[in-house]
DNA sequence: GATGAATGAGCATTCATTCAT
DNA sequence: CATGAATGAATGCTCATTCAT
């Protein structure tokens, strides 16, 4: 039952947006009673929209760290997952639009605290893997932030472009292109230094 | 009249989203009366959302455009702009924040046709002032879809993660590094290449 | 304009309804702007229903009139205005269904007064005409709404149900049926009286 | 719970009409809250509307029907229905004015079809009940729309004057008038015709 | 645990009408 | 006489949620 709602759920989020699916379609999409529906989520809409945003991030998270330990070296390890990253939204098409789908603020509420935690260990597990690296001057020490940025930046906003109906989906040679400009963004000057 | 509504819904929309902001808070706040609005806006909440999504990312664009032109070269142009999208985003930090909201399915209808030609434009203008660069050997050749997400992808992420409160607002520094991070993903390979 | 205005109106009014017909669809399809219209009818919607309601009625009073006077005798005079209902009604559709749509409550109050005098004439006027063929013992002495109702009650069923869209429009044959039946349903007694 | 807003509704349509009367005025009446009145009727006004119209018209048919199979003979039929319809009208004043008040056609599209089907029924057990007595000879064999007609047709058209408020109620002895001139209007030709 | 009737705050929208220019 | 921007009361409706059975 709460599989079903949530599986409904992800459908009608990915084709109308979170504020403009009622709860109501969900649940009849799942065949669910409402009792039902508040019995697996006490807390109605937010409940549920929040258990699917972190059960589908979950599932990103996870693939991304499994590419990453799969990965030999620092060059693999961030071409793998820019690979992935790209892979994984034309494979879950629906759940990267609802996660791309912006959290209105309301909603955030609800997300926010079981979410903290697993971007705090999402965050952690990558730094420890790319902590080596950067310490043997392989990779550049970036903030977090901008680490991110350089790293996923390009493929996220190609994905976003393709989500919102503009371009095809990547092909294996822009997936490869990508990874490659990640790579050769986040490692460390190679020879001779910034060309400026 | 008509700009105290734009102004308004800007203000409603980015504090709590676009789905969350009843129409008559705009009202109220812009001090028109409901004939007022609908005769402004005929199409009502969509009609409002999409002229003010339209107007504000013409802003942006025309923003763009402008300190594109102002570039004596190639790398000038793509690091300016990078500068240029940083600043422009904390500096009109609501319509940032309403630009990357994302657009509800049902307000795409509304928003795109219009969208289209400017997008087309906008894409256009980059596209005749990068040409001769690409042609002198100077910017890699790549899909308008690819360019843009190495161009302004890590940027557009940064500022994403700004918005959502993650994150400090880039300073100068971090500006500088994104900007030249664009250039080296976007010009031509120099001397001896990327090593694949 | 005021004549645009009660034609545009008479064709909405009878595709739509009365109610369901925004006065503003009027002035649009008359080409008149807000203010002509109410300098044209000062009352508004109910001024233009009252005003396009007399009219109309003027219409199938007058020609009803015209019938009856052009007969050479009572029987004469009953089968030809049945037939001339029958025939103004398949004519002059959207007169019709503007006249049978029942007027609402609302609408009343600024209709009946001017057809208060319209209707007393009328039916005054019939009467004058068939007095004499009543006190000749040609045509029964019936109460007015009897004698209205024995006279047109069935072809203004069958109107009805043709503006409703269940019957085809009334043939000749059927109108030559009906104009007979009324006046067979009028006459005084023949030969011996009453089956009963 | 739809009982009452049926019930209600019928009140407040026979008084102000339908279009004048707001749903929120029945909702009231009826004791119901927002939510039920679009529970029992998913289509709002539009269908409670229909509802009502189907039921009453089906309490108006039924006792038609009952009133026919209780006559011995094709004159009782004929006159027993015509005293029995000008009884239901005076008994049932709401009923009856619901009933004659003319559907919007945005609301027939509600109506129509259910109606469809009854109506068929209706006119089916009618002709049912006159077909062995057409074949005797003693009626008239007519077409369906004009046999109502010249049966129904001035009994109705006397219910309309008296509900638009222009007679008085229809007293025994009209009642009496009016269903022996649907008998002889329906009655084969005896003995020596109509002069034509 | 499941069911679905009932609730009602909240929202978008329509439309007749006014009136300054 | 004409125009159309502005007004705001009135209305229908959606939808998350509660709770008795």
């Amino acid at each position: 039952m709460r599989d079903a709602l949530l599986s409904a759920a992800l459908d009608r989020f990915a084709a109308d947006g979170v504020a403009a699916t009622p709860l109501d379609a969900i649940r009849r999409d799942a065949g669910a009673s409402v009792g039902s529906l508040y019995h697996a989520f006490p807390g109605g809409k937010a409940d549920l929209t929040a258990a699917l945003y972190v059960e589908t991030l979950a599932g990103y998270q996870d693939a991304f760290l499994a590419e990453l330990r799969r990965a030999a070296d620092a060059r693999g390890g961030i071409e793998r997952t820019v690979q992935m990253h790209l892979r994984w939204h034309v494979r879950h098409r629906d759940a990267a639009r609802f996660l791309h789908s912006a959290r209105e603020p309301e909603l955030r509420a609800a997300t926010d605290p079981p979410l903290r935690e697993r971007n705090a260990n999402f965050f952690g597990a990558i730094r420890a893997w790319l902590g080596p690296h950067v310490e043997a001057g392989v990779v550049r020490k970036l903030p977090t932030a901008v680490l991110h940025a350089l790293w996923l930046g390009p493929a996220q906003e190609l994905c976003r472009h393709w989500l919102a109906g503009g371009v095809r989906p990547p092909d294996p040679a822009t997936r490869a292109l990508l990874a490659d400009a990640a790579w050769r963004a986040l490692r460390a000057e190679p020879i001779k230094g910034g060309t400026r």
